[in-house]
DNA sequence: CCTTACTAGTTGAACCTTCAACTAGTAGCA
DNA sequence: TGCTACTAGTTGAAGGTTCAACTAGTAAGG
């Protein structure tokens, strides 16, 4: 027999969130979703690409020689190692990216970006940018997009392995 | 000849974005997908199921006769009518869901949660509520908390569609 | 009743990500 | 040299998501 007037709250009361932190957790996953999901959209149907490689291109782009070890690319977008290895190997048939293999170590390899691949991006970035500005930036006010840096930088440290991830200029 | 001098900054200042905009976008970028693919790192190891899954099984444990409409599901999540349609019918295969028909309307269908279900969801949201804490809550203050309630919030109304989305009590 | 337009939901193919297994090369150390 | 342990990167299978096409039922106007 059913009983539905059990809920969640009572049985796990004592670690679970409280009220204000669930607000604040659900407006958050509601919220990073929706902009993630409208970056997305934007990108793959202006760009036919989605927003990862978009990223890879962009590292690619800031590098010296426009040139990076794959495991370095995979370091500093937080891709595993497999996923960089798959999305370069669907790039590269795109013609957006070329491997090189590494003299001074036989295992590594180095992905160059084309310029095709460079041509991609920059038809890609004023697009995306809108679209960043439009669904982020433009409903907050300055003082809110100073709190928001300020929160994900805190995040980021506290994170497990703070040094990695998405590189800053 | 490549051009290797040429960013793309140059190429699209009129519509790019600030220094500092920049700066937040690759931090948000960066915490926000540690704190989700750590949020989803752990319900995979320790119940075995992405954190979609999670939020359907939680939107039916709170829904009267833990039933709702397919379509009401889908909303209440941001959920594709197709992507739920493929994870009901994941999780009915598991038996933490059944299928019903609705008299009144006979193209629709009800999501029923089982108490097999209902046990796995209650299983799962101690881990599931302490990493959310330790990921997102623990490293923040309780203004930061606060701010970052009023950033989600602004941003899921000013977002496409402001009265869809995840739902909250 | 009939036609047309719309809504609820499912399906299959294509694509992306994850996971575990694998190849191949490097490094330390005897 | 030979042994072991480790690192760089790839691969294939399994699972999740998206997209477009589809079925079937409802609704509105004549």
């Amino acid at each position: 027999m059913l009983n539905h007037e059990s809920t969640l709250d009572h049985m796990v009361e004592a670690r679970w969130l409280t009220k204000d932190q669930q607000r604040v957790w659900r407006n958050y996953l509601a919220a990073t979703r929706m902009v993630d999901s409208e970056i997305e959209r934007q990108l793959q149907r202006d760009s036919g690409m989605p927003a990862t490689y978009y990223e890879i291109l962009v590292s690619l782009s800031e590098a010296p020689e426009r040139t990076l070890r794959m495991s370095e690319l995979a370091e500093r977008n937080r891709f595993s190692r497999s996923r960089l290895s798959h999305a370069v190997a669907r790039m590269e048939k795109e013609g957006w990216i070329q491997r090189r293999e590494c003299p001074s170590d036989k295992r590594g390899a180095f992905a160059v970006l084309t310029e095709q691949g460079f041509a991609v991006l920059a038809d890609a970035a004023p697009g995306h940018a809108e679209q960043v500005r439009s669904v982020l930036f433009d409903g907050l006010t300055e003082e809110q997009i100073a709190q928001l840096g300020e929160i994900c930088a805190t995040l980021r440290k506290a994170g497990p392995d703070p040094f990695a991830g998405i590189w800053i200029p």
